[in-house]
This record gives structure tokens, C-alpha cells and sequence, in this order.
DNA sequence: GTAATAATATGAGATATCTCATGTTTTTGA
DNA sequence: TCAAAAACATGAGATATCTCATATTATTAC
């Protein structure tokens, strides 16, 4: 991990001003923070002493079971909070985030601001929205994987994250977010390709039949 | 659905006062309203006027999905907010909302109040810990039904359901809430009676080993 | 009260998904 | 650059879970 200072640090700052999310200067004990490719920007189970902000690349929120099983629960994009759920409750089980990518980001020292934004309606109100449309992402990525088969949820994923036709998704990386056995993945999407609907070019996979792909994904009603 | 009037209305709102949630006066326009079991406060898909408080009850939150499998989402309990996802969100798809049991609450009207709510920081603080707590719940929910079987979920479902070592919840609407088939849950409640974990008596079942049940919850690490 | 509806129950066969075993290839780190 | 670690790959058998079919009770509505 690393610290920005001086000019680069005012650089950032100045290109992602935060403070249209603040009635109150927060620059004053700011940090602007980059964390390479799979580090841990918080460990599962410390609680962090930073509310963070993420300008720019992606991070994974994982929590490890008892029997082993990793979950990777979601991804965090630009734009997203990370350490709100610490900020906010005072007993919390405190779920790991690593760096997918670069991953660049504001820290605010939560002893410094807490009391703060705890009374900052403008700070309130953008968390309170961003809080409510992850619960209603959980919630529907809940219920769809109890409704549906993997092979919808696939769909929907390649869709998601298929550029220009091609899917390159980490094998390892998709189980843990859709929650299969790697077997299982592997199993579905060679049927994939068996059907025509994509077509396996080394460690690549180019969609050849999109309405196949949507009409699967379409059925997760993802609104 | 019955609105209260008069007196009958002036006690709940003195019973279970939310004078403290806001920093400004409620009262004028708030509803005190009573659905009967069974009965939907929000039906799917419609957006509701009302911003519903519960103070007694309990209610279940539905999703439909296209393939006809309908989701028990979660259950509200008293003291939790209704419709706070559709206040905050211009654009939103409405879940369904039924009373579980006979379920009492206040209802205050959107188009008067939102602009108030949405500054006030008190309100939007408490409602930031409750969204917050249900995105922690949907996220363990959703990782802990991909990393473990029913065995697991169930046993956890019967020791936080059962009452006075009777386990007597209806097996469709557990079906629905663990998102299994009834034939699966049946299945899992015979193993669970064969293992001697439990006994079943007409239409209730007994615990009978508490460590055992317990042992297969505690994996699921809910903190 | 009686018919309709919802909930309980059980069997049998299908399918989705997992575990384990084993080998190859790619990436990473000293 | 080489060895270790991670990722990819595939087979075979086990298990978790689903679908469908069919009865038998409760509950609800008229």
C-alpha cells in the first residue's frame, strides 16, 4: 500500500473531489491511498480505522466459513464505500476486502471525523442510498441463487463481464463469487460451448450466440 | 386494513412513541394502521405512498420471480422500517410486503414528509444502521446458502424458531424462506428425527438433542 | 355444512452440484 | 532460471436437491 503525498496526492484530490458528499471540509486528515492488485485493504475480522472511498479500480468483499468455503460476496467499484458497516455499528464482524485491481481510494480516520458525519444529513442521505441499493443487491442475488440453477446465473455473468465478445473471467475467481465447485463450473460451461453458445479458444471463450446467452439470463428478472 | 381513530389511535402513538427517531414533529399526518394476517401492505411491483414503521407484528418481504419460485426474502420484525427503499429510490422495483401475523403500524405519508426526511440527520442515522444490519444479514444469508446444505440452515432455523424446545413452523413457508423444495425440506426433517435430533408428534416435532442441532448451526458461524 | 383450497405426506426417478483423485499448464517468487 | 504455487482440466462416483405424481388431512369461504 501506498501514500500519496504532496502533488500527487493534490492531484487526486482535485480530479475526485469528494466534498459535493460532505456539508463539512474533510481534506484536512485525508489520505489518498493506492492498493496494488490482491492486497488486503482490510483483513477479515480488524476492524479498520478508516472509512474508505474508492476512486478508481475494484475491490472483493470476502468472508472465509467455518468449513473453509471463501465467499466472495461482491465487488466494490468506483464511487462505493468501504468500512461504512464499522463506521456505523460498534459490534460488527468485519468482512475481508482485497484489491482485484489498483485500487485508489480515500481514507478518513474515523476518530477524527465519526462524530461528524454521524450528525452530516448530506453524508447521511448518499450512504443511506448507497446502503439501501446493496442491501437490495444482496437481496436479489440471494434469492436468485436459491431460484435458479447455475446456469442462469452463468449467463448472467458472462454477459456482464464479456468484452467485446469474449469472456476471460478466472475460473477460480467465478466460483467463489457464484458459489459452485470449480468442477461444476468447468461441467457448465463446456455445455455451454457443446450448445453453440460460446466456443472455447484457449483460455478464452467467445460468445457466438448472444440470444441463447439472454434469453438464460433474462429469466433472473435482474431489474 | 383498519385505520385507527381517536382514542384507540392516541394510545399507540403514546405506547410506542418515534418521537426520537426524528428531530421534527410526525404526528400531524401519521396513520396507525392494523393488517390482518395474510394481508399484503405492499403489493409487488406497486410503489407505496407510505413510509411504515412497525411497532407490533410481523410482517415477510416476497420476490416473484419469472420461473414462478417465489422468495421469503426476510421477515420485518417490530421497531423496522417499511418502504424506506422506495423513499429513497427514484427508481426502484417494489417487493412485496405481507402481514405474517396481525402486524401494527404507522404510516407516514411520502409526498408530505420526504423532503423533511432527507435532511434530517437523526432520522437518516437510525435509518443508515438498520439498512446497514440488512445488508450484513442478506450478505451472510446469500453466502451461507451457497457454502452450506439445508442440514445446516435448518438446524439453525429450528433452534432461533422453536418455542420451548417445539418446533412448529409451517414447512411452506420454510420452504420459502431456505428457498428448498417442500420434498427436500421433508426429507431433512425425517433425517433429522431418524438421527434422534428431534421427534415428531402429530403435526410438531420435539428437540430432543440440542447439541447435535447445535453443532450443525454453529458452522454457519452467525455472529 | 359442504365444497374448494391449502397444507401435509410419501414414493420414485431425474438433475444439479459436490468431493476426490490426478495430471497439465501457467504464473510467481527467490 | 528454476522450483513452488496457482490455475486449468478431466474423470468417476457420491450426495443434495428438484420435479412430478398421488393421497390424506386441515382450513377457509360461501
Amino acid at each position: 500500500m501506498e501514500i500519496y503525498k504532496g502533488k500527487k496526492k493534490q492531484y487526486f484530490m482535485e480530479q475526485h473531489s469528494i466534498a459535493h458528499l460532505f456539508s463539512f471540509p474533510v481534506e484536512e486528515f485525508i489520505e489518498v491511498r493506492e492498493y496494488k492488485r490482491d492486497e488486503w485493504i482490510i483483513q477479515e475480522g480488524m476492524r479498520p480505522d478508516f472509512l474508505f472511498y474508492v476512486i478508481g479500480g475494484k475491490a472483493k468483499i470476502y468472508i472465509t466459513h467455518q468449513n473453509g468455503k471463501v465467499s466472495l460476496i461482491n465487488f466494490i467499484n468506483a464511487n462505493e464505500y468501504i468500512g461504512e458497516m464499522e463506521l456505523l455499528n460498534d459490534v460488527y464482524y468485519t468482512k475481508g476486502i482485497q484489491a482485484s485491481t489498483k485500487t485508489i481510494c480515500f481514507a478518513l480516520p474515523i476518530h477524527r471525523y465519526r462524530g461528524q458525519l454521524l450528525e452530516d444529513a448530506k453524508f447521511l442521505r448518499e450512504l443511506t442510498k448507497f446502503l439501501s441499493v446493496k442491501a437490495s443487491v444482496m437481496a436479489a442475488k440471494y434469492s436468485q441463487s436459491l431460484a435458479f440453477p447455475l446456469e442462469n446465473r452463468l449467463a448472467d455473468f458472462i454477459l456482464q463481464t464479456a468484452d467485446e465478445g469474449v469472456y476471460k473471467e478466472k475460473h477460480v475467481a467465478v466460483c467463489d463469487y457464484l458459489g459452485v465447485s470449480y468442477r461444476h463450473l468447468l461441467h457448465v460451461l463446456t455445455q455451454f460451448c457443446e450448445k453453440g453458445y460460446m466456443q472455447k479458444d484457449g483460455r478464452v471463450y467467445h460468445i457466438k450466440d448472444y440470444a441463447s446467452l439472454h434469453a438464460l439470463a433474462d429469466v433472473l428478472g435482474n431489474r
